[in-house]
DNA sequence: AGGATAGGCAAGTCGTACCTTGCATTTCAA
DNA sequence: TTGAAATGCAAGGTACGACTTGCCTATCCT
């Protein structure tokens, strides 16, 4: 893979995202409890870890360990790629 | 699926979505072409003809019906929905 | 009318993304 | 040092997306 639009393809991956941005460096599990609270998702551990490290391999994710943790942050840098590759109107997204 | 992140997931429509703005109301066998010349592409015209329908099911395509050809145009208003969910940062992309 | 052109529809195949399962590794705490 | 906590690794299963194949419909031209 490593592709920036297969990475945001996944609803479960941009939730992720979503959560990362409301609390910055956050654990693997704490990732997990925030999904399950505001997007009803309940996946797996091991899924969680897969999607994260499919965002920090595009760059969408960086991540520091410290000590037995890992703690991630959003990086919204990539997406400036999918705004400088097609024309986007101005004003307010309608959905 | 209809789901925007899901249609620019596969490089062959974000290809298409790069020729409909070089020039606007193609056709399908327009497409067809210069996918084939611009981006070495050899996909079948079944193919296209579904990639151009999930784009248009999502909203990034436009079409109308002329006669016996259908003319194809670019709609980046979906595109919004993207820079709006996320902060992205100023400057130049780096890739 | 008849052929040719442009496109649509539907069933089937194949690869792969997503998830699970099980175990291994590293770090902290008592 | 022993157990528990946080995470990593790898193999296997399953479902869905992308493509093909075959045939059908609609429109234009002579």
């Amino acid at each position: 893979m490593a592709d920036i639009y297969r990475a945001l393809a996944d609803p479960t991956r941009r939730a992720i995202l979503d959560e990362l941005i409301k609390r910055e460096g956050q654990t693997l599990f704490e990732v997990c409890g925030r999904l399950a609270m505001a997007h009803g998702i309940a996946s797996s551990r091991q899924a969680v870890s897969q999607h994260l490290a499919v965002l920090e391999e595009v760059g969408l994710v960086r991540t520091e360990r410290q000590g037995r943790t890992k703690l991630h942050w959003f990086d919204g840098s990539p997406l400036k790629s999918i705004v400088s590759r097609w024309p986007i109107p101005r004003g307010k997204s309608k959905s």
